[in-house]
DNA sequence: AACCCGGGGGA
DNA sequence: TCCCCAGGGTT
């Protein structure tokens, strides 16, 4: 499937000069240190390079965490704030956790190559490659869903890309064609010719420095690659929570599941205890979790205050906390999103009810 | 190999 | 609505 050495001497060629005029500015790229690069990588597993840099979270990241040590030493619930509403929050966990590792195991020395970088927690085949090729120039393929699309359309691949065979295959293929003099300049010019060129719809194959020698566009297969395996449709749940109101403070629950740990949601009506149909609907919205579809219903008392002596939340006194969500800095600890929502709506419904408080 | 994990933005 | 994004870990 690699195509000959001249014809990969072109390709290389076309590619990174295209990279050259067009390749865009970012952060991690002005600086390539290991550890800029490595936090860049993490932020973009699964996530949109607009999220990560238009909210702002890699240039907060890197002020409040600015090296291995600052950031192996930093109080987790801090980490999952500055990770708040990027999701995947194991990702935060396991990024301290390498940082961790190199900053107290390994005395501050950072693995040299891929092989080392894919023992640290978090770090899979997609990040090691990235990292080793960009901040340590090895010689080494990235594939990500911009490469699948990519490669499954420039060789025009047409079975399902993910699947096992397929990921070794577009991984191999990707080590052998890197560029060995700009490893990092091709992995990142070919993930970016798939986000701005070979898009997933609209592909722009006239723009495509790579034209000439796609299989797909040749045979007028381009919108039907990649081959992708459709997904069942999400499930759909239910979930009922209430806004507990004692004064300025709302009730919040510490998450305890090993994923979740720390972060804050609603409690839900069946934790306080609160027969159906005794409190009001105030709010619902739907959010989607992983293969699910929730339909989150928030409740409040009829009166606006909650009374606890009435009615106290029968969990843990550790798992209870009580936000102030007028407090100036809203400095809580890290919140899911959907509860975020809900209290943020929850607090324009009341301004416009009551619109002299606050 | 299948399943789980968040959240958002574009089409 | 659906898709899928610079994936990785666990079972």
């Amino acid at each position: 499937m690699v195509p000959d050495k001249e014809t990969l001497n072109s390709l290389r060629e076309a590619l990174l000069l295209w990279f050259d005029g067009e390749g865009r500015r970012y952060p991690w790229r002005d600086d390539r240190s290991p550890y800029s690069v490595l936090v860049s990588e993490f932020m973009l597993q699964q996530t949109r390079i607009a999220t990560v840099l238009d909210r702002g979270y890699y240039t907060n990241w890197m002020r409040a965490f600015p090296d291995w040590d600052a950031l192996a030493q930093a109080p987790e619930p801090d980490i999952l704030k500055a990770w708040e509403g990027l999701g995947y929050y194991n990702r935060a966990r396991n990024l301290q956790k390498t940082a961790q590792v190199i900053s107290g195991e390994r005395d501050g020395i950072v693995p040299k190559c891929r092989a080392e970088w894919l023992q640290m927690p978090g770090v899979g085949a997609y990040t090691a490659a990235a990292v080793a090729s960009i901040a340590m120039g090895e010689t080494c393929g990235v594939v990500d869903g911009n490469v699948e699309r990519v490669f499954a359309r420039f060789f025009s691949y047409d079975q399902p890309i993910a699947t096992p065979a397929s990921k070794k295959l577009f991984q191999d293929i990707s080590d052998q064609l890197v560029c060995p003099a700009r490893p990092g300049d091709w992995n990142a010019a070919i993930m970016e010719l798939g986000q701005f060129v070979c898009t997933r719809s609209k592909p722009r194959c006239s723009d495509c420095p790579l034209q000439g020698g796609c299989q797909a566009l040749r045979r007028g297969e381009v919108e039907r690659l990649p081959v992708k395996i459709k997904k069942p449709a999400p499930e759909r749940k239910r979930e009922q929570v209430g806004l507990c109101r004692k004064g300025n403070l709302v009730l919040f629950v510490k998450e305890t599941s090993s994923r979740r740990k720390g972060l804050l949601r609603l409690p839900s009506l069946e934790e306080l205890g609160i027969a159906e149909g005794t409190w009001v609907q105030v709010d619902h919205f739907d959010y989607a979790i992983t293969k699910y579809k929730v339909d989150l219903e928030v409740f409040c008392q009829g009166t606006r205050e909650y009374d606890p002596s009435v009615n106290e939340p029968p969990f843990d006194q550790e798992e209870q906390c009580w936000i102030d969500p007028f407090q100036a800095g809203r400095d809580w600890p890290a919140m899911g999103a959907p509860y975020k929502k809900a209290l943020l709506r929850h607090l324009e419904r009341q301004q416009e009810m009551f619109p002299d408080i606050r």
